[in-house]
DNA sequence: CTTGACATACGAAAGTGTTCGTAGTAGTCT
DNA sequence: AGACTACTACGAACACTTTCGTATGTCAAG
């Protein structure tokens, strides 16, 4: 059960806040994260559990039945879903241009001059690992 | 028709796509939306024209009914929803962090130096404009 | 063994998104 | 006028998401 051969679909918003815990706990049982989702919202513990179950059907997310405890972790990195949010709110939205997509990130929110620094920072870590080294 | 007080939805994908065209084109009639969007896949006539019927209903559009051939137009400028959705996502997937997004935007695609030169620029606006000026 | 606590399974309702067929309306051409 | 064409309105089907109630199974304490 919770097999699909590939192409894990885009995660829906619910879904996304069940990883969410799941990416921050580690492998965790129905209980644990419906605990972290009741901490921020009233749900039933049944509607856990049965998110749970679809992701697993998805293939979103993996499960260990050895216990009587069912253990979930996420299937993928957050990174890698991350990543597959991003480009694909990119491809969708942003014609594809990052620029705009990144610009829309600064505005959306107040950006600290820190954050800024950090950013550049991600900008010439990437270029590194993409395109050489720097300057001598 | 199509007012609401306040608060737009955030558009689903069917309609982020035909609000790419509007984006692009400007008003247009039901017509001129269809076509672009036939021109990328296929879909019938009465389907974009419901389509921009609920949009009007939930505010995304507006639309001129003094012709025969009603205009839509967007209700928000791209650039608005853009950010809107940069934010949402912000929000629900990257815990805030615009760092992390941005980085997830970046290896989401290959992207140029020349890119990663206009990114910097981009970030050297964004701090001019919301932190004053460099150091004498 | 019975009870109580806690676990999974699952059907079904409610809400939303998407697509399309049909009906009716308005303008045009002969 | 009648036929033809292009447009809007709208109900309905279908799929998907989300939520919850109920049924059922398991374990341990008394």
């Amino acid at each position: 059960m919770g097999k699909k051969p590939s192409g894990l679909p885009r995660p829906t918003d619910a879904e996304l806040e069940i990883l969410t815990v799941l990416w921050s706990r580690g492998p965790s049982t129905v209980r644990e994260v419906h605990e972290a989702i009741t901490r921020r919202r009233p749900a039933q513990y049944t509607t856990t559990l049965k998110m749970l179950q679809i992701m697993d059907g998805k293939g979103l997310v993996r499960r260990d039945q050895k216990q009587r405890a069912h253990i979930y972790e996420a299937s993928q990195p957050r990174e890698r879903t991350q990543r597959q949010l991003a480009g694909d709110l990119l491809q969708r939205a942003f014609n594809g241009s990052a620029q705009s997509l990144i610009l829309g990130a600064l505005t959306a929110r107040k950006t600290s001059r820190e954050e800024l620094a950090e950013l550049r920072k991600c900008l010439d870590e990437y270029e590194q690992g993409h395109y050489g080294k720097e300057k001598p």
